[in-house]
DNA sequence: TTGACAAAACTAATCTGATTAGATAAAATA
DNA sequence: TATTTTATCTAATCAGATTAGTTTTGTCAA
């Protein structure tokens, strides 16, 4: 019997079409297995558990999410950088909306990986930020309530949870501008102090 | 042997305790069992599977949210009722970390019951809404951005992944301020079409 | 008060999926 | 070519959900 040659990328690749087709709860190691031409205890020559696997994919999706908001943002600044990047972010995110749910496990396991998981994509928002001479705390908060919008927004449309036939981008695009007009207030309150 | 006299209520009782002492992913029909004294299959005589609890304790979870919220929105209008909604949402959430995990579950099998969930806690915010004069099409948009910001707040918080040292109350009160001055903003907007 | 019925709980068994142990064979390397 | 490594396999174990069928308890009408 020849062997089928897999490799921990190979393996993330078939979970991740897995976890956008059928969900998050429905990968199992059968599945992956059968999807994959092998036995499940095979897997276990690549991942140590069933939750391992949940790991590296949480990691391999922030790596792609940070990927395409990086690429948002070049050659744009200020306002429509950020507006940029929000796009990105909700098309990554509406695109793998399986991925997205295990990525929402990044921070259960905290360890090294975990945190360089998402670093990289904070450290490009505030490089964008910087442009607005924010004071160090209102930058803080600013990351913040920008992640908490983009967070709960795709989690709100992924679970199907806005029962109104308003157009899903314009409430988006209403969202981001309404943060937009708050940092212009950061910006103030930073200089009054 | 005597009956124990288990009552849905009973049981949803303790599994809201489970989940928010040992979290959500542990909430096994054992442990369910162990803790009511009484074994795993005696709990089908009140639910039809594991997944049938977990519909029963999302309800649960926004029955109480909704009577929190409504009771912070009593005797206050505008900007107060909305900033007293909010805390009220944060502590609520933050005091139950474990149910509100599974509430976020709502919708994943939409019916009748999961629908009625929601609808008395957005009733509520629409109705605290209406002292701003927004327009149709923007009371949904600020409705969307609420919530968005709302349950991704708490999701990071949640989850750990505001790595810094700055308040969690004082970001969240800069992100409501935020939205607060996007609601004028709408009622411009409003007034201009 | 008693007999019949419905419901609550039990034990024992089944099923599925994760995981482990140990064997085999293909690939890599010396 | 001989040896080592390792990807894969089969068979077995384990845990937890669920089902089947039985016993027991409580209720309620005659």
């Amino acid at each position: 019997m020849s062997r089928i040659g897999l490799t921990k990328d190979i393996i993330l690749q078939s979970a991740m079409e897995i976890v956008d087709k059928i969900g998050a709860e429905n990968l199992t190691l059968k599945v992956l297995a059968d999807k994959l031409g092998v036995r499940s205890p095979s897997l276990y020559n690549h991942f140590n558990s069933l939750s391992d696997l949940h790991t590296a994919l949480m990691l391999y999706g922030w790596k792609q999410l940070e990927y395409r908001v990086m690429q948002a943002a070049i050659g744009k600044s200020k306002d429509d950088a950020i507006k940029s990047m929000c796009a990105a972010y909700l098309n990554f995110t509406l695109e793998h909306l399986g991925l997205f749910n295990i990525m929402q496990s990044y921070n259960q396991h905290i360890s090294q990986e975990t945190i360089a998981a998402t670093s990289g994509l904070i450290e490009t928002i505030r490089q964008v930020l910087s442009a607005y001479n924010l004071s160090e705390k209102y930058e803080v908060h600013t990351i913040r309530v920008f992640r908490s919008f983009l967070q709960g927004y795709v989690y709100l449309v992924q679970h199907d949870s806005f029962g109104n036939s308003v157009s899903i981008r314009d409430s988006f695009n209403v969202g981001v501008g309404i943060l937009l007009k708050g940092l212009k207030e950061n910006e103030n309150i930073k200089l009054g102090k």
